[in-house]
DNA sequence: ATGTTGACGCATG
DNA sequence: CCATGCGCCAACA
């Protein structure tokens, strides 16, 4: 199995509502984010159509959005796709990680 | 086989 | 806050 493949079938597993960052894909599979990064790069280059995995959940390790550099993803879809799972940013275009993140505890 | 390419992360200035 | 630098490594060409 290539390890990209693992890493989507790990992306699948993020619930909606919540976030993971490469780091944390990468310590989970024992893999470099760097790799995290590029597989999930891939799929903007591979795969035009729609995957089913919710490569949008996935963020970097300050709680921002590290798409928007790209010339293959339209300029501010990765943070429409969050905010529409629920997920609000702040002013500087973060995300509160002790909130969202993947296996942590939601706050009341 | 060899060189290049990153949606990273962390440390430092 | 911004800018480099570097370790990292799978996949690609």
């Amino acid at each position: 199995m290539k390890t990209y493949e693992k890493i989507y079938n790990l992306v699948k597993k993020i619930p909606k509502g919540q976030v993971s960052t490469y780091g944390q894909i990468g310590q989970l599979l024992n893999i470099n984010p760097r790799v995290v990064g590029w597989a999930l790069n891939r799929l903007a280059k591979y795969q035009s159509k729609s995957n089913g995995i919710p490569w949008q959940r996935v963020i970097n390790s300050k709680g921002g959005i590290s798409t928007n550099r790209l010339m293959n993803i339209p300029l501010g879809l990765q943070k429409k796709l969050l905010e529409r799972e629920g997920i609000r940013f702040n002013k500087d275009e973060k995300t509160d990680l002790s909130k969202y993140l993947w296996g942590k505890k939601q706050k009341i």
